[in-house]
DNA sequence: CCTGAAACTTGCCCAGGGTGCAAAGTTGCA
DNA sequence: TGCAACTTTGCACCCTGGGCAAGTTTCAGG
């Protein structure tokens, strides 16, 4: 019932209906399955549980989404589209590594992160992300990709294709990197002094890359101070 | 890694009729499942095509392998543990970003390419890598870090966590990125103009890593780079 | 209000992925 | 030679994913 902005919605002028149900569709399958992923954790369910619980056929379910992972990794798509759209807000003077930090910086907020850390912490367990989580990030990279080079159209000394690929991988996993050392030390902490770290955290990843990883170490002790829970 | 009973370990000596066998079957999997891409295209074969071709039951191949993706992704995992191998070569008190690009350049190499750059081109058209490649990717990731965390570990100025992440994160994203430049430009072309590409590219690409994406600034106003803090 | 077209949902069916189990076949060792 | 350990394989079973066609809802006119 909770009416939202969500990824497919067309236009923002159009309530039609039809769209609406779609919306609200959409939000209960990945509510339907963020609630069975807390209470019986990852792996341990089907799709046929989420659809039950979503109130829809199996066969709908997959009119949505084309997994469960992929049921779950829409809040990740939001978080990442969310960071583009504020990446694309940035002056196209600014340089392009402060600009990718400034994206950072809007998103180390409670209301953004809270799906975010919480789906990182319950599925944290299994090594590596899931097919449809990586390519949430892939995706995100591709677009940094984009935009970059369209900055770069509008100017002179043009980065090649290398560059900006090797940027944008660079960025998304510099980005990966502090939200992984953010989450093993606070696990989903959202506490004030959690998400500053995070934030530091961030700024001093986006550091070490502009700094080309420079063997003299950075002032990152002034970031870890607090270095065991 | 024990060193006295190895039941599951091969050491080079271990020329066990059963060692021999699982190694020999292994390889006619993954054989068979190079053959089959090659001859009818990625998605459009079985397990079941695939244990045909080997000889062997669809039930083994699942001893063997978890899915069609992870016997393709031998060939991947193979390169990369070779790569890691080159990295762990190099002394210890070498640049950790030298080391890279020599371990890198170890690679650029026909016989080592040679079957990435096949995988590559029979696979590039699904715009995402399967699963199990990102998994072989972030493996490697993972051994960069922690080879860099033992080398941290004898330095004074010990880099933190987020340093080894970031590093070993951005490293693996510039060799992807490379390696796609060079595959958009060349295609499967494995010649030894093109290779010598391919190792500028990687020198290209760890350059831009070592010197923050400082790139040439555009003409009028500031040049100044990203190097705050 | 009625009616038909378009869009959406659902049940049915089927090919294929992935795994536990136990019987049958191999290999290793005394 | 014969037993113990290991590997292969067939079988059964559940789950994914998608095509298809019959319902159901939404929407636009008459």
């Amino acid at each position: 019932m909770t009416t939202s902005i969500e990824p497919t919605a067309p236009a923002s002028a159009s309530p039609s209906r039809r769209e609406l149900n779609k919306a609200a569709t959409r939000q209960a399958i990945t509510e339907a399955a963020l609630s069975l992923l807390r209470s019986r954790g990852p792996g341990s369910f089907t799709v046929e549980d989420i659809a039950d619980a979503a109130g829809i056929s199996r066969r709908t379910f997959f009119n949505y989404f084309g997994s469960t992972d992929a049921a779950l990794a829409s809040v990740t798509h939001g978080f990442l589209d969310n960071a583009i759209q504020q990446f694309r807000l940035r002056p196209a003077d600014e340089p392009i590594l402060q600009s990718a930090q400034a994206a950072l910086m809007a998103l180390a907020d409670p209301m953004t992160v809270a799906p975010l850390a919480e789906l990182f912490s319950l599925t944290q367990q299994s090594s590596l992300m899931s097919h449809s989580e990586l390519e949430a990030w892939d995706h995100c990279r591709e677009q940094i990709t984009t935009v970059a080079r369209e900055r770069a159209a509008g100017t002179p000394g043009a980065a090649d294709e290398l560059y900006l690929r090797a940027f944008a991988g660079s960025v998304i996993s510099c980005g990966k990197a502090a939200m992984e050392v953010w989450f093993a030390r606070r696990g989903a902490d959202l506490s004030p002094a959690s998400l500053a770290e995070l934030r530091q955290l961030l700024i001093d990843a986006m550091a070490l890359l502009g700094s080309g990883f420079a063997t003299v170490q950075p002032p990152s002790s002034s970031s870890s101070d607090s270095r065991s829970s």
